[in-house]
DNA sequence: TACTAAATTGTAATCATTACAAATTAGAAA
DNA sequence: TTTCTAATTTGTAATGATTACAATTTAGTA
């Protein structure tokens, strides 16, 4: 069940513990870019020793080593993301939601961007998401 | 010597205050995407009753009206660019500069992306900035 | 010139994040 | 398996950016 997690930590040479298989586990099966808060309490349910900290540090662990990102889209707090493949990320205004979106950019494997070393791309948009649309429509039809 | 930035919050119904043009002018005069702290600090000298919370107020406000713009490159504070021209942002994890990077992509201007509706884009590269470079080099040649 | 809604100001929260030191533990070495 | 140590976890106490809020001032209009 954490093989997978554990295989990532030890492939980075990274001491298997753990508050990082949780992490990595939480992020791998919930791809809503959660905050350091919603990461913390859905843990600490099952781990009720599990530290705010801890959260704080591992999460730096895992970026360092380039196996989750965090995102800086929300402007007040970091959200966090597995890393696979890349794409970018839609924030609804109205809503808060946080949303994968699937484009290829012609930039975005640019190693040099006007003559600086690209180590890092992030595409981000925001406005109002499909379903906060919709919910528009539907008070306007109803009055 | 104002009459320009006058001209902007006339155009956007805002009230002409002393703030907003001294805002204005530093945004317009300074392209280092600075942050609140060094809007007030360098305001402050020339307006010592200046309060920080006006500041924050006053970019608000601007924002609101697209005049100015607030990036979120950097993960810990705001930083802010007068609205001209699209364009990106690459900010060095060295040094902390951020600069403008002048790059077209079909992403930039499309209105709808996975049926959200685009109100803003946002392309941030991270990595290390040329002067950076340079110096990496500087010191491995002397030492 | 008088009026009023909006803007400015200063202080006191709030909230995410970091600093730090003590306790615990993963993984290597014996 | 046991021992050891550096790395990790933990909890509490800062820090620092931002917001809330109430009192004062002011831009623009009547």
């Amino acid at each position: 069940m954490y093989e997978k997690y554990v295989k990532i930590l030890k492939d980075h040479t990274l001491k298997v513990t753990s508050p990082r298989l949780e992490i990595l586990k939480y992020l791998d099966e919930h791809h809503i870019h959660p905050n350091v808060e919603e990461i913390y309490s859905a843990l600490k349910k099952k781990h009720p020793s599990l530290s705010r900290t801890t959260v704080y540090n591992s999460l730096e662990t895992l970026k360092k080593n380039k196996i989750i990102r965090s995102l800086t889209i929300s402007g007040s707090e970091l959200r966090y993301d597995i890393e696979e493949g890349m794409h970018h990320h839609f924030i609804c205004t109205q809503c808060g939601a946080i949303i994968d979106i699937a484009i290829s950019c012609p930039n975005m494997d640019r190693t040099i961007q006007g003559g600086h070393r690209v180590e890092e791309v992030q595409g981000y948009f925001k406005g109002i998401c499909k379903k906060c649309q919709t919910k528009e429509k539907g008070r306007n039809n109803n009055g």
